[in-house]
DNA sequence: GTAAAATTAACGTAAATCGTTAAAATAGTG
DNA sequence: CACTATTTTAACGATTTACGTTAATTTTAC
C-alpha cells in the first residue's frame, strides 16, 4: 500500500526485534523510518497496534509456509518437524521480549495453531500420529499451547518465553508422534514417554 | 570488593552492550543485578558513573593485553594487526550504541590509546614504522583518533561509531606501516596509498 | 495551479525515571 | 543471644520523557 506505512513496519519490526516494545517509543520508529508522527498516527491507532500489525503479517506468512510445507512430498515427520522448526523461528526470535510482549496485547499465535491443528487432525485420520489419542484430547492439547503461554503459574516456570514455548513443542513432537516414525526422531534430552 | 557492586558492573555491562545507556534504566539494573536501588547508589553516583566504571575496567583489561602483545615474540605486523583488533573489540561491540554514549560523557579510550602510542613510536624507533613520518606527526595522528570521534562533523559523515573506529584504524594500519611490511598485510578495500 | 498528503512545531496530559529518605528486615559478629 | 552494620522495602517530590493531538506550513502529485 503506502510507502510510508511499510517502513513503519520494517522499522518497528526491527527495532521490536531488537529491543521489545517498552524500550521503543513512537518517535524513534518514526525518525528511523523517516516519517513523521502525525503520519505514523494516520496508519496505526498506537504502538501497540503497529506490533499487532507486524505479528499478523509473520502469522499471514506462517500460513503460507505452512500450507507449502504441507503440500510437498516428504515423510510425516518431515514435515512435523519443519512446520515446528517454523513455530520456533515465529516465537523465539533470538534473544527477543518482543514475544512476551505480545501477551499483554492478547496477541497469541493462536490462528496459525489452529492451521497446524488442522495439520495434525488430518495426519491423524491417515495414521501418522497415533489413533489412541482422541480427538478432544488433541483439541485439549492445542489450548494447552495457548493458555500455557498465558498463565502466570506456568509462564513463571520459565525463565524466558521462548524456553516454554520450546518444551511445549517439545512435548508435542514427542508425545504425539505413533509408534511407527518413533525411532527416526532426531536425539533429544528427556523425551516424553510412551506409556 | 563487593559482591552486589560486582553484580552491578556485569549486569550493567551486559545491558548496556546490548540496548545502550538511554535505554536501559537504574531500577531495571538493579532488579536484575538482584540489588536494590539504593544500594545502587551507594556504590554508584548514578548510571553514568557506573557507565565509566565499566569502560575503565575494559581499559585496563586492555593495557594487559597491549603489554602481553608487545611483549610476545612474533613479527611487528601480527603484533599490530592483534592490537588493533583488540581496539576494534572494544571500540566496535557489535551493533552497540554503548560507545556512542560514551562521547558525550567524556569517557573515550585515550589512556588506552596512549599505551598504544608508546608501542607505536618504540616501533618506529626499531625501524618499523616508516621512519619519514616525524614524531610530532605521528601525535597529531593520535590526537586526530580521539579528536575524530568527539567532532559532530565527522561524525555526522558516519551511520555508526563503529565505522567511523573502523577507518581511522584502517588509515593507522595501511598509512602507517614501513614498506619492508607492506606486501605482507592483509587484503582490504580502498587501502590509503602511499605517495 | 490546485488538492491531497506529509512535515513541523507545539501543546496538555500522563507516565516513567531519577535520586533520596525513613523504617523494617536481614545478615554477620561477639 | 544481643548488637551492629547492610540491605531491602516502600514511598517521596522533582524532573524528564513519552503519548496522542492539533493547527499551520511545506511538499508532493496530478
Amino acid at each position: 500500500m503506502s510507502r510510508k506505512r511499510e517502513q513503519l513496519l520494517q522499522t518497528g519490526e526491527a527495532l521490536f526485534v531488537r529491543h521489545g516494545m517498552r524500550r521503543i517509543t513512537v518517535e524513534e520508529i518514526c525518525h528511523q523510518a523517516g516519517v513523521s508522527k502525525p503520519t505514523f498516527y494516520k496508519f496505526f491507532e498506537n504502538k501497540a497496534a503497529l506490533a499487532e500489525e507486524i505479528v499478523k503479517l509473520w502469522i499471514a506468512d506462517a500460513l503460507e509456509q505452512i500450507d507449502r510445507i504441507e503440500a510437498a512430498q516428504t515423510t510425516f515427520p518431515e514435515k512435523l518437524r519443519q512446520i515446528l522448526a517454523l513455530k520456533q523461528d515465529l516465537s523465539a526470535r533470538p534473544g527477543s521480549e518482543f514475544m512476551g510482549d505480545l501477551i499483554p496485547l492478547n496477541i497469541d499465535l493462536g490462528y496459525a495453531l489452529q492451521h497446524v491443528m488442522r495439520f495434525l487432525i488430518k495426519a491423524q485420520q491417515e495414521g501418522d500420529i497415533r489413533a489412541d489419542i482422541r480427538p478432544e484430547v488433541l483439541m485439549a492439547a492445542y489450548n494447552l499451547l495457548n493458555s500455557m503461554q498465558h498463565d502466570p503459574m506456568i509462564r513463571s516456570l520459565y525463565e524466558d518465553d521462548e524456553k516454554l514455548a520450546g518444551d511445549v513443542f517439545k512435548l508435542f513432537h514427542y508425545g504425539v508422534l505413533s509408534a511407527r516414525h518413533r525411532e527416526a526422531g532426531p536425539t533429544e534430552t528427556n523425551p516424553i514417554q510412551e506409556e
